[in-house]
DNA sequence: AGTGCAGTTGACTTT
DNA sequence: TAAAGTCAACTGCAC
């Protein structure tokens, strides 16, 4: 008996109706369509992962299939690695073409992609693979991105006809038997204080930003606190692809058309868009920098292991108040601003002198928004001066002065400090004994002593930095990275 | 009242 | 997206 003719349309990071070019494809090419959405095991298992991102993907799947059921078409998610899916599902109908996007992400999704590509090729089914969010797989080097990145965002977005879409019936045995077992509780259970998945809150936060928290955007950048209203909240919608950076860029501008005074934020805004593709990019050309610094030489400095230091970052018991309220925070919610983000990396790298990679997988279980083309090159950049860049090297305590000045950010997440007055928070150390016990603050009993002393860390760290900086090894890896990786036209806002 | 000077502030440069 | 260094302008104060 001859097997039934089908598309498939494989979801990754972009779960979402509309704007979607897979989809559209799928519709304009006729065929019944198998929707398909894999959880797998070995991606839910790598250290990366944390329930916290599959619980955001089940929502976005549980929104996706409202919008979808209207139109009859179901999704099917499976819980089990892709290349079993598809062997499973071609034994039974034939599939000519599988539709996604192309996937920037950890090597471990590049190896399954590669393995998926080997198996279709294997049995004659064709794989498009669409560009995503204006980057572009194997440039050799980044001049033109910046005008190719403005074109696409330009462009109309990829309409998606849900009518024009037919679903192929699949038996339900075979439905359940590519269904595999029940995702454990854990990624099926929301829990409070994390922001919901799915295409429809999606849109809420980009109304509600719009409409009413996008007017103190820069101000509020780069405090802990009031970042959390006047910033967009978009990043975990636009990670999981709910949101389409290109329907982001072009709601910005409609909005900044019409409303004058919001014009300013959202140019702002719009530039920290193409920063966020920028980076994926950068990733994208150079996707070993997961693993091993981007400039090889670095490699090369020596940093000892200490388990309960980082231990004592990655729970926020370092001593330092506000280094300790964003790791609560950001474990709490999965939120963080970028500064604060910033000031992680450099307190774990710098003052610490730790080794990064472990830091980095730690921060991506907490991100919700975890992008990896974002969150890879921005650790080796706070981490390592490369190519043209410096290094940065954040004081706790001047951010802690000049960001959350009376201390209320500190007091929310640090509550051993909630006595202890706005002159004195950013520096217990300093806080006498009699002042300890008046303010219920007893130093390395209700609150750790600092691990190590910051100006004195920092001291080191930047005097180990000016050496690697004479090193002819670095400097030779650096003018490589520059060649290959810096943009060598103008920033596009100015080529613009 | 005007001058000298130590200390502060801010703009700008450098790493 | 940082912070330290430099320098000039400014301020407050003693004399």
């Amino acid at each position: 008996m001859a097997r039934p003719v089908c598309n498939v349309v494989w979801f990754k990071r972009d779960l979402r109706g509309r704007d979607h070019a897979p989809l559209r494809a799928a519709a304009e090419a006729g065929l019944p369509v198998v929707l398909l959405f894999t959880f797998e095991p070995s991606y839910l298992a790598c250290p990366e992962s944390d329930p916290r991102h599959w619980r955001f993907v089940w929502q976005s799947l549980a929104d996706l299939r409202q919008t979808l059921a209207p139109f009859g078409l179901p999704l099917l998610a499976c819980h089990a690695e892709a290349p079993a899916v598809f062997d499973q599902l071609l034994a039974e109908v034939e599939v000519k073409t599988v539709f996604s996007y192309q996937e920037t992400n950890l090597a471990l999704t590049f190896a399954r992609d590669r393995a998926v590509a080997h198996l279709l090729r294997q049995r004659g089914v064709a794989w498009r693979e669409f560009q995503q969010n204006g980057v572009l797989r194997g440039l050799r080097h980044r001049q033109g991105w910046p005008q190719a990145w403005a074109h696409y965002m330009a462009a109309p977005p990829d309409h998606v006809d849900l009518a024009r879409l037919r679903p192929l019936a699949l038996p339900p045995e075979l439905t359940a038997r590519l269904a595999g077992p029940p995702l454990p509780a854990v990624y099926t259970t929301a829990l409070p204080g994390f922001q919901p998945g799915g295409e429809r809150y999606a849109w809420r936060y980009w109304h509600s930003f719009s409409q009413e928290r996008a007017a103190h955007y820069s101000r509020h950048l780069s405090k802990p606190e009031a970042s959390r209203r006047s910033c967009s909240r978009l990043s975990p919608y636009l990670a999981f692809g709910n949101l389409s950076v290109r329907q982001v860029v072009q709601a910005a501008r409609q909005i900044a058309d019409a409303q004058p005074q919001l014009a300013r934020p959202l140019a702002n805004f719009e530039a920290r868009l193409l920063w966020h593709c920028h980076y994926i990019q950068k990733f994208e050309m150079d996707c070993r920098m997961e693993h091993r610094p981007i400039n090889r030489a670095h490699a090369k400095v020596e940093k000892e292991w200490k388990e309960d230091w980082f231990q004592a970052w990655a729970t926020g018991l370092t001593g330092y108040p506000l280094v300790d309220a964003c790791m609560r925070c950001v474990v709490a919610t999965g939120y963080l601003n970028f500064r604060m983000r910033a000031m992680l990396v450099s307190f774990l790298s710098h003052v610490l002198w730790q080794p990064w990679q472990p830091g980095a997988v730690h921060l991506a279980r907490q991100f919700l928004d975890f992008e990896p083309g974002i969150h890879y090159p921005q650790f080796q950049m706070q981490t390592y001066a490369v190519g043209a860049h410096f290094l940065r090297i954040y004081d706790p305590v001047k951010q802690s002065h000049d960001h959350d000045p009376a201390g209320h950010f500190i007091k929310q997440w640090v509550p051993e400090l909630a006595q202890v007055p706005a002159s004195l928070i950013h520096e217990p150390w300093r806080l006498s004994a009699l002042e300890q016990s008046f303010y219920h603050c007893r130093l390395g009993i209700d609150y750790p002593r600092p691990l190590t002393d910051y100006v004195q860390a920092a001291a080191r760290a930047r005097q180990i930095q000016k050496q690697l900086d004479q090193d002819p090894e670095v400097q030779a890896e650096n003018l490589r990275i520059v060649r290959r990786l810096s943009n060598p036209l103008p920033a596009p806002e100015v080529a613009e």
